[in-house]
DNA sequence: GAACGTCAGGAAAGGGCTTTCTTCGACTAC
DNA sequence: GTAGTCGAAGAAAGCCCTTTCCTGACGTTC
């Protein structure tokens, strides 16, 4: 690989002058002299070696994102706007998949600290285990410590400024539409135990169900994997435990694309049988039949406030921004039948 | 930010040898100094300075890929073969989005360059456009010769190994089984014209119309996007200039989709009025109504092959694996309405 | 007890770039 | 003609780490 110097000499300057030429920095260089540089560079495909300009440079200049999976589109929401708004800021965003795997997320911190990242973004839904949870927090703080900025997007342990949806609110309202349309047996498909988010949102469905003077006993409420495939399997057991059943919310849309494959399969119809309601409104959720209601927690808008927060100077006091829930309601949902 | 000197002489000990110990190098150190350098990493909550480490370290660790968008599902599958194969060499993958913009592609070139990675793997479709295969085609020249390693997924004008799904074969295989099925007036949502992927598949598609005494004119092929919403709008001209259209195949399963769109908007039933069939056999597929019959290539293979071939020494000859196309069929196509 | 081998640990040389500080030459001003 | 300016280019320090090479202490062998 050629390197500056290779250049400099190829041009027949000094290293410092090469540098001043390809880096457009404000000192002023003849033209002939920049001209000679550029052929240089050309004539070797001279390209900086990114890990000495690192080094070099003081400025940190990328920001670091850790989400679940970029390819889930939930998450493909977020950074979206993540991106949109370091993109503007001329940051560079690394992407670290945590695939929900608190160690995994733990190395990453260590990771993007170790590309001297100026921020990191936490997404996701934070876990209930107190050891990870003191753990990432000692990390996140020492990171701060250093100078580092750090947003998280719905954690409630957060150390940093922080954008929260409002998850509790979100499964309110989805089992409240659900109440009002007349249903009394609702099934819960939920998440993983360990995400907050599941138990947020199911916290909002059991707040909605009190309201309306029903309950959402145990037998009601399975757990699956915020996809699809679990989510079909657990909807089998759902609708064996309660032969009753007139409606199902789903805690993500997937699970709740899951939920009429099965329902499908069992020739039950959506909503005539069997309401569905699903949560985070992502764009496929339009296109199943019948189309799901669902809930929307404006995600690229989360992303966009959560990088803004982590790209602003901090404040005296962490800074919290809520972001309300909205119902969508589409064809999945309807009055329970008659009989 | 705590630096390795700074561990180093909370240690009492020599750069040098806190850096064996944090590295976990072959050198022996006795475990007295041992502990106290990694108790004194733990107390200044000490990470490398990767920038340093990738400037000292000979090793090229990390592997480049330029996709078009890791949230579109047939990238995502792509991409998780080809992380797959990366990890299991130990390697970091640094993904890089182009969103079908060549000077996007070129910069990122540039930029893997830069960030000395070991491998490139470029995915997605080739573009028409002269000046830009010859200008990327420089640049991995260039790279190449300087012992990096190039692979291509579904290039023609590859510069390095190759793997080729079979568009060409996929294109004939949708058409012909929709002539089987008895249609005669065929429409088809393109992508754009600007790509090889585009222009494979349609050729393919001619070929099954000439093969079955049929031809695919001008009127019948309209071009979008390759996502739903432009092909939702193009479905509803290619309606306009087709009354008598029995069948539509969408190059991509997403525009399938938003054709199924705009057929269920005009209360044309999916396949009794018209047939459908996509392209690519993304997870969606099979949950949209009706589930779509379309063309698997096998992308997660084509990820990992090409991965692959990228961390194995060179041949002599580039080396070009083909992939070949299948037919999936689902409940979107049948006969033509019996008018 | 001299000569040697072994082994843990340290000194120091890079690795490629940016940037401050210096130098040098040309020019202006008196 | 000399002192003083200014501007462009170069020398060199520094960014932080890895690794080679070297040192010095200790143990072994005859």
């Amino acid at each position: 690989m050629a390197t500056l110097a290779d250049v400099a000499k190829r041009a027949g300057v000094s290293a410092a002058t090469a540098s001043r030429v390809i880096n457009g920095s404000a000192k002023p260089v003849t033209d002939e002299l920049r001209d000679r540089v550029l052929r240089a560079v050309d004539e070797l495909h001279y390209v900086p070696n990114a890990h000495a300009q690192g080094l070099a440079r003081a400025d940190r200049i990328a920001v670091g994102v850790i989400v679940h999976d970029v390819s889930d589109p939930y998450f493909a929401e977020i950074t979206r706007g993540l991106q949109r708004v370091a993109t503007e800021h001329g940051r560079l965003c690394i992407i670290c998949n945590s695939y929900r795997d608190p160690d995994r997320e733990l190395a990453y911190v260590d990771l993007l600290r170790a590309q001297q990242v100026a921020a990191i973004v936490l997404t996701g839904s934070g876990y209930h285990d107190l050891r990870f949870t003191r753990l990432l927090n000692a990390k996140l703080k020492a990171y701060e410590r250093s100078g580092g900025r750090v947003a998280v997007i719905g954690r409630h342990k957060h150390a940093g400024d922080a954008v929260m949806p409002d998850n509790e609110q979100g499964g309110y309202l989805a089992a409240a539409e659900l109440y009002r349309l007349g249903h009394q047996r609702v099934g819960v498909i939920a998440g993983p135990r360990i995400l907050t988010t599941t138990t947020d949102r199911l916290t909002g469905i059991r707040r909605a169900a009190k309201e309306f003077g029903g309950s959402v006993p145990p037998r009601r409420v399975v757990y699956a994997d915020f996809d699809r495939d679990s989510a079909a399997v657990a909807t089998a057991e759902l609708l064996d435990a309660n032969p009753g059943l007139t409606a199902i919310a789903a805690l993500n849309d997937a699970m709740a694309i899951g939920a009429l494959a099965t329902l499908r399969e069992r020739s039950l119809t959506v909503p005539g049988d069997v309401s569905v309601i699903g949560f985070d409104d992502m764009p496929i959720a339009r296109d199943v039949l019948p189309p799901l209601t669902t809930i929307r927690l404006g995600m690229p808008e989360m992303g966009m406030r959560a990088m803004t927060l982590a790209l602003t100077p901090p404040a005296s006091e962490p800074r919290i921004e809520h972001l309300p829930a909205e119902l969508i309601r589409r064809a999945s949902t309807a009055a329970p039948p008659a009989s």
